[in-house]
DNA sequence: TGAAGTGCTGGTCATGTTGTCCAGCTGAAA
DNA sequence: TTTCAGCTGGACAACATGACCAGCACTTCA
């Protein structure tokens, strides 16, 4: 389940050139294809590597605001908020969190004006008691994943 | 820089089935193999599609526990905090927000017990005045791109 | 100590895909 | 009407893939 130095390089490679082929990146990492191939087959088997979905922009899309809104639910109607939220394309991520019934919601949307109608479709559902929204206006470290893979490949120098 | 419903079908397909080649994706979209590629081509330049990294599962590194933290900066410290955070391989994501000096992180751990050290290491400096954690214990809605897509699509028949 | 198993190497092969052309067609804009 | 951008369907050489293989080193375990 855990990675080593290799799976760690791997990782990394495939993030900075995702475009490169199994060939290429046994060639990069001195490895004979086969053992590159058998690698990448064993990091998805294993979960590590979820897939290679394109990456999209919402902001190039025509959404450039990105907010998050912390929601405090009823008792119970948990389930019936999830329901809701997932039907809004401009949720893009729910959490739930600790703290009784809270939640946290990424949204985006086409302007902080258009943000207004998103974040009233959000909260306009019964079980949300209480909405508090934070607007993003600055992205200093975007989604990475890169520092960790190389912190998990070093605690475990061999598998 | 919008994108029409065929842009919108070929994010949908790559999104659910990334392996499919440029061949493979004209087949399946009825066009011929020029269009699709020169389509995907001018996605990727437009920054519509950012690229194909490996969607890293941090659970399966070894890092079950997410949590968001909520930071409040003192005044003028913002560049100091951004680098300091930056250095911390356990915060996959940094935003600022609106409220004064505000910013917003998403970090993983090891452990509820390790989630202290990753903490104390993050709200150890020096311009950082307050910060309140959330675990998170449920992802209801993991992050997705495909609702938005479509309705993007959706809203320009054609470019 | 020996045997089995695992993982890596370096190699082959047929097959499919890619990048790069091309000429011709259509529809929209000038 | 002319021009242009975008799509089609086709061609080609170069390349990558999946599927094999035998051989070797190392570890596990009886």
């Amino acid at each position: 389940m855990a990675i080593d130095q290799l799976d760690g390089r791997i990782i990394v490679l495939l993030a900075r050139e995702p475009r490169i082929g199994v060939l290429e990146m046994s060639r990069r990492l001195g490895v004979a294809r086969g053992t590159a191939q058998a690698r990448l087959d064993r990091l998805q088997s294993n979960g590590v590597i979820r897939g290679f979905g394109p990456q999209v922009d919402p902001a190039a899309l025509g959404y450039p605001v990105t907010a998050f809104a912390t929601l405090q639910i009823r008792q119970g109607q948990g389930p019936d908020v999830r329901a809701h939220l997932a039907t809004v394309p401009e949720v893009l991520e729910l959490h739930t969190t600790t703290g009784g019934g809270d939640m946290l919601c990424r949204l985006v949307a086409r302007s902080n004006a258009d943000l207004q109608r998103v974040i009233d479709r959000v909260v306009g559902f019964d079980g949300i008691v209480r909405a508090s929204t934070a607007i993003v206006m600055e992205n200093p470290v975007p989604l990475r994943i890169i520092p960790l893979v190389e912190q998990a490949a070093e605690d475990r120098p061999s598998e």
